[in-house]
DNA sequence: CAACGATGCCAAGTTCTGCTTATGACCTGT
DNA sequence: ACAGGTCATAAGCAGAACTTGGCATCGTTG
């Protein structure tokens, strides 16, 4: 670090714009003795006279001229320094890099976007589909800047830790079953019931919530098949490949009209929320895509957390 | 100005280039607390976010990371300022603008700027021919760093003022006869002696010399010619124009074989000396040339009054 | 799993920077 | 000669800022 204080720099500026140590210090608000004796502070930090003193005012010598020089360099970085702070902090730019899971990117995202094009226009939202356990590492490296995300219940807490969560709506766990099962239409139909069936697992924590959810109704589910795609899921039961169990907004994003979908008793949901790095709420571009996200998913469900 | 302290902006760059608060502060040696309160106060006095803190040191926010790169930009520019400072301090760099009266540049100018060439071989010197009056007020508009003047004792004290003066060396006047004048060998001859003769008188200055130096002597010289050129006035001496008082660096630096040089008692001298603003001898590449010059002058005579 | 080491923040105390007021010197112009 | 401009210096005081000490949190390690 230079042994200059950058401040006397300026100050040494606004002197030699002014033409005089008095004037300089009217400019800045202070007494004439204040800004002169910053000028002697600067003179000697710098070991060289830098203004010709005269009854007149002062002009700057060549060592003063050429400071003065630098010296309006690093005023204008600074200008522009504090306008791009502002233009960051009034939203009138920025970036947030945004990561969701696969579904929740068909169902919520479209909309999110559009509201963000209107409320925050000169935001830039890099959006990028991306499992739970990935997005968490990603924040973790400052990769990613904003996550959503679920967890069903059965999910250990994670390693939060320094991230920091936000839970949006609830996504209902169905049971998705055949047309012409059995028991399709029984309106007492329960999870236990389906013991014996043949099972579709999703992805590798839907099938570890499968196998939770069926722990407590009693019975450990013979998986056949696995897919993390809903509409292979879906036809994979839909032509008796077992039954599944699939969240209802992946239900909803790619509908399949020849399967039953039925909504049991003992079934988990699991949450969706935002995962971000602790503190990072407080940058403006990030909390404008969170609060475009919970004024989408507010309508979307009543038990949907405000935050 | 732009309200943010750019101390602090430096502080914050050091801390974002080390990863830490902690080794920020080190580098910086400081504590860790005082480096935190400095981002802290940063961070008020811009109204976002910078950093976000983790057990793990520090990572910036976009707002940081783009501030960080305009502190880079100030860093590196306070670099070059002190870089460039040093430079001219170390007479690495540097120029001075020289005026010299027309005789002394003849003389005592070519050996000087010889020597500036050992000394200070990346020093410019920038050099003018200049009448002493002129310079005086080429000095005061900051248009002239370092002038050689000379000046005569009856002269006024002349507008000093803000500028500082150096004597370097005395410059005796000589009376310049005819071969054919009848006294010209004579011993005893005394300026009173050529109260009847008629005068070819030099620039306006060294005319007002004579004419003092005359009525010390007790008479008023008759003036038939003027001219400041020393050669012309030595011709006119030559062929019966009259007689001259002309300054001793004159004869030196243009001699004219066929007249004659005599030093007569009563007769003043002028000195020969520096002219600068208050306070720029200070100005290392001034303070050069200075130097220079004494030292040149020095051998000149024995009564250089060395400064 | 507990202890350690790293990170950070906060509160309180003390040092010292830095601003103000007051004064004096100097040059300029009336 | 004096009034009005410039700047420097000295003394005093307030607030900034650095230090010390204590604590919370997280990740790692034995």
């Amino acid at each position: 670090m230079p042994g200059m204080d950058p401040r006397r720099l300026l100050i040494f500026r606004t002197v030699v714009r002014n033409g005089s140590i008095g004037a300089g210090a009217r400019e800045l608000g202070w007494t004439q003795p204040a800004v002169s004796q910053h000028l002697a502070a600067l003179e000697k930090e710098v070991g060289t006279t830098l203004l010709l003193r005269s009854s007149a005012g002062v002009t700057p010598t060549e060592a003063g001229s050429r400071l003065a020089q630098h010296a309006e360099a690093i005023a204008a970085q600074l200008e522009a320094a504090t306008e791009e702070l502002a233009d960051l902090t009034a939203l009138r730019r920025g970036t947030v890099r945004f990561g969701t899971f696969p579904s929740a990117a068909a169902v919520l995202l479209p909309p999110v976007l559009s509201r963000l094009r209107e409320t925050a226009p000169d935001l830039d939202v890099t959006f990028e589909e991306i499992e739970p356990p990935d997005a968490i590492a990603k924040l973790r490296e400052g990769e990613l800047d904003l996550a959503l995300v679920f967890r069903y219940p059965c999910s250990d807490v994670d390693a939060e830790g320094t991230l920091e969560w936000s839970p949006l709506l609830e996504d209902r766990v169905m049971a998705v079953l055949p047309q012409d099962h059995p028991r399709a239409e029984d309106p007492d139909l329960t999870l236990a019931d389906l013991a014996e069936e043949t099972w579709v697992a999703g992805c590798e924590r839907c099938r570890a919530n499968l196998i939770s959810s069926a722990r407590t109704a009693g019975f450990t589910p013979t998986v056949r098949h696995s897919t993390d795609d809903g509409v292979v899921a879906q036809r994979l039961v839909q032509h008796g490949g077992g039954v599944a169990l699939l969240p209802e907004t992946v239900l909803e994003a790619t509908p399949v009209e020849e399967v039953v979908v039925r909504s049991l008793p003992g079934l988990d949901s699991r949450m969706i929320g935002l995962l971000n790095r602790r503190g990072a709420q407080a940058i403006p571009a990030v909390a404008a895509v969170r609060d475009a996200l919970v004024a989408e998913a507010a309508p979307r469900t009543s038990s949907a957390v405000m935050i």
